[in-house]
DNA sequence: TATATAGTTGCGATATTGCGCAACTATACT
DNA sequence: AGTATAGTTGCGCAATATCGCAACTATATA
């Protein structure tokens, strides 16, 4: 019997999502690929102000999806679980699976829809 | 040059992980890993009423992850993409590894945090 | 037509999220 | 100490999400 029920693995399961589920921060999580960043080299690649970059970055950390390393006046972030990008990967695979197969279908991914 | 920016594909990507980032939609996605099941079946099996099941199925169907098949009384649901499961299943694995290494960053899951 | 079962939809209260702005802290350098 | 640069935090408002409840639609069967 496991210690932890599976309502609360759900539970985490959709935080980890709502981490994810935000533009900015996949922006964040997909520019960490390769190298460390700063908030300042995000905040330039990404075109949005250190703060709100800060504002994201912190969110990211909080749950435990990126790690920080200090250097003087600068802050490194790099990914705690780089086999996340796996999953990132996946779904996004699965999306242009999708708008490529079927057109009509990314008027449901726009703003609003009926 | 790409059709669409990459910012609109952060988009999209972020609004499937919005569908995903909560634990019923995620139950119901992992309870038609395997059969397609009705609402009733769905609603009895996580102990929540029929209407709410119908609401959160309305939302996976309507971004369309989900797909229905009427079969006289009844409206079987499937999943879209299985291969979506591939996504759940690296995420959830990489919640248990976090978890059984680090088991004091679960703290960071659970509804609060400092 | 009437009744039962399956599922959907709208409403409203409450909670959560996103983000700009301004103020704040931390490190480095002169 | 003073200044510059890097990053963080709190506030407030607008937008969005959750969910119970009740009313609604759709199919089947007597």
């Amino acid at each position: 019997m496991p210690r932890r029920s599976e309502k609360q693995i759900y539970e985490m399961h959709a935080q980890v999502c709502s981490v994810l589920s935000n533009p900015k921060r996949l922006e964040i999580i997909n520019l960490l690929r390769g190298d460390e960043q700063t908030v300042g080299d995000l905040a330039e690649k990404m075109d949005l102000t250190k703060a709100n970059v800060s504002q994201q970055i912190a969110i990211l950390r909080h749950k435990g999806l990126l790690l920080a390393r200090r250097e003087g006046q600068h802050i490194y972030y790099h990914l705690a679980f780089p086999k996340m990008l796996k999953a990132y990967d996946l779904l996004r695979e699965i999306l242009m699976e999708r708008l490529s197969k079927q057109g009509a279908m990314a008027q449901r991914f726009r703003k609003e829809q009926p």
